[in-house]
DNA sequence: TTAGGGTTAG
């Protein structure tokens, strides 16, 4: 028998306690006095009496403990190679509180030195320090070292399993998580909701989600909040969102993250009306929002490009400063809905900048057209000793083919595999065709896509198509068109295109036999919709629409623009009629594009200066971006407006496309 | 005593 003799140097009182195990002393004094207890004794600066214990194995692994416990990393591995010179070992308790340390500073070095301590000379730890160290390779993503330790096991309890299914379910090697729950199901071991909660994500057929599901419901345990939000996300990552909501509304109870999975979950799948009215439900069901709230708020206000709400959440997103996915968020949401200068400013502003930061700001200025400052900005990133990634290109080769910047373009795709050790993917080879299509080097972009060294797909050939359009050449268009539809037969954005394209060469009747090609298998063409954001309210414009209450005023002042526009020099662009139509009857067909309604709508209502930001869901006609551009003069008023691929901001007669687009 | 859920750029 020992005994250990503890003195405080602080006003604590003194312990006297005998023990029999030299790994068992202050574990007994850390549950005696509940974890915490123990832990502030150690941290006001208890420690053993060294004239008492100068070399006494129980000293030694008495500092180990403590150590541990105070999470003084290099002092406890010191203890440690102490311990193993002296063939001492601690308890398990206090080899988790090392390990939890090891994690928490990633130090794989010393959590490998854990791992061969507590197997040394014959040692056999307990299932539940083994279990800790699987979790710590997990957390280091050292599957192999993981898998190893758990098939040398002499036993496996249920944490050991779920422990598996979760790191590979992480590492998204799904088949691995998915194997791992089968063989635990056949070696007897019953999955908890740790296990389901983890494996939920590894479903990669929905079939699978579906038999998982029901295995959840089938042994209760669909009522735990973490299985329940993980349910809830993997439905929304599969687009079911029908079934995503229903999961949540039989929730009796819920908590915030909860709340975050179907938020986010709708705001990832472009229903960002959906996302603001559950974020409205969350706030009066009295739950305050958090870092992943608002960044899912804010990527629904990107998606639906309000600006005036976005900038409502930045004043909620000040108090999480620090955090930069959030930063990243709120810069991407100012990006998207235009608004470079408070772009730019929140771009600077962050002490912190990752990849994406630099990504998001390259592609936001590439998108509004300012193509020249998205490759200074490329330069200055490379410059602070960020990495480019594969977006980060796409980004910096998006600005070169909305600019008509070929050498530029042709630069950085040639030598992004040398400079960056990217490979080029399908996207990138896409962004050249549009460079080298819409500069008209047609011939160039065709070669390029048969040197493809992964399968062109329908984008790909669109992207042919709409440089065919520019350039109005029909043969490669016909060609175009007819590869996007033997790899999308119901891509109705092509039989648009095409039927433009016949339209401008007046090629009537075959837009007539599109358009019943169109109608016997039943493809319908997107509806041109555009959206203005006023006084917090959305309102919409579909063409022709004479659905909004003040229509006939806003109608009148339209036809009174077109008129006084044409008095300026305004010609309507027939090009961009598709009917077969004449004369005044094809001007009529333009009069009332939805972006037309919408900027007027926006002129009438907003203050005199205010910008008129308008998003809309097809792309801008030509007539359009010249009634905007000519306005945007005559009125002296800043136009904005969004499509999906790009942005225009009209100012001055001028927009920053360049009339490139 | 060990294992589980939500957030950012194309």
């Amino acid at each position: 028998m020992q005994s250990l003799v503890m003195k405080p140097i602080s006003r604590f009182k003194c312990y006297s306690i005998s023990l029999q195990r030299t790994s068992f002393p202050l574990s007994l004094i850390a549950i005696f006095l509940g974890r915490s207890s123990f832990s502030s004794v150690a941290a006001a600066g208890w420690r053993t009496e060294p004239s008492a214990l100068p070399r006494n194995p129980l000293s030694i692994v008495n500092d180990f403990t403590m150590y541990c416990y105070q999470r003084d990393l290099g002092k406890a591995m010191e203890a440690l190679d102490s311990m193993q010179r002296h063939k001492l070992w601690a308890d398990s308790i206090t080899y988790t509180e090392l390990i939890k340390c090891c994690i928490a500073h990633g130090a794989v070095k010393q959590g490998k030195r854990v791992h061969q301590h507590v197997f040394s000379y014959g040692y056999e730890p307990k299932t539940f320090l083994i279990n800790t160290l699987l979790n710590m390779y997990a957390k280091f993503n050292l599957l192999d070292e993981a898998q190893t330790l758990f098939d040398q096991m002499p036993e496996k309890n249920f944490v050991s399993w779920t422990t598996m299914i979760a790191a590979y379910s992480n590492a998204e090697l799904n088949y691995k998580a998915l194997e791992m729950l089968i063989m635990m199901l056949r070696d007897g071991v019953r999955p908890n909701m740790y296990t389901y909660s983890s494996v939920l994500r590894a479903c990669e057929g929905f079939s699978t989600l579906k038999q998982i599901h029901c295995c959840i419901i089938k042994v209760g345990l669909e009522l735990d909040v973490f299985v329940r939000s993980a349910l809830i996300d993997i439905y929304c990552k599969w687009g079911e969102l029908k079934a995503a909501l229903y999961i949540f509304d039989e929730m009796v109870t819920s908590d915030l993250v909860v709340w975050n999975s179907i938020i986010g979950g709708f705001a990832q799948n472009s229903d960002g009306d959906e996302a603001l009215n559950l974020f409205i439900r969350m706030k009066r069901s009295g739950f305050w929002a958090d870092q992943s709230t608002l960044t899912s708020v804010l990527r629904a206000c990107t998606s639906l490009a309000l600006l005036e709400l976005g900038r409502q959440v930045h004043v909620h997103v000040i108090k999480f400063h620090r955090d930069l996915v959030l930063a990243n968020a709120l810069l991407d949401m100012y990006c998207k809905c235009g608004s470079l200068k408070d772009a730019n400013c929140t771009f600077t502003r962050m002490i912190v900048k990752d990849v994406i930061s630099w990504s998001t700001m390259i592609i936001g200025f590439a998108q509004n057209g300012y193509s020249r400052k998205a490759l200074e900005l490329f330069e200055e990133m490379k410059a602070s000793g960020t990495k480019p990634n594969y977006i980060t290109i796409l980004g910096v080769l998006f600005a070169c083919s909305h600019a008509g910047l070929v050498k530029d373009g042709q630069y950085y795709f040639e030598s992004m595999k040398m400079l960056y050790g990217i490979d080029p993917g399908r996207e990138h080879y896409g962004c050249m065709v549009d460079l080298l299509g819409r500069a008209g080097k047609l011939e160039e972009a065709m070669k390029l896509i048969h040197k493809m060294k992964c399968e062109p797909d329908a984008v790909t050939w669109r992207t042919l198509l709409g440089a065919c359009r520019v350039h109005r050449n029909m043969d490669l268009a016909e060609y175009a068109a007819k590869k996007v539809l033997s790899l999308n037969p119901h891509d109705a954005g092509t039989y648009i295109l095409l039927s433009n394209l016949y339209a401008n060469t007046q090629r009537w009747d075959d837009v007539e036999s599109l358009r019943k090609t169109m109608k016997h298998a039943g493809i319908k063409k997107e509806p041109g919709c555009s959206w203005i954001e006023i006084n917090k309210q959305v309102h919409a414009f579909i063409l022709g629409d004479k659905s909004h209450p003040q229509v006939n005023s806003i109608y009148q002042e339209l036809n009174q623009i077109i008129w006084r526009l044409k008095a300026e020099g305004y010609v309507p662009d027939t090009n961009f009629v598709l009917q077969d139509l004449e004369g005044e009857q094809m001007e009529n067909s333009l009069a009332y594009h939805s972006e037309k309604l919408a900027i007027v709508f926006g002129m009438m209502c907003l203050p005199e200066g205010k910008t008129v930001r308008i998003r809309k869901n097809l792309r801008i006609c030509g007539d359009c971006h010249d009634f905007a551009k000519l306005l945007a003069k005559m009125e002296n008023r800043s136009i904005v407006i969004r499509d999906p691929i790009r942005y225009h901001h009209f100012q001055g007669g001028i927009c920053s496309c360049g009339d490139y687009w």
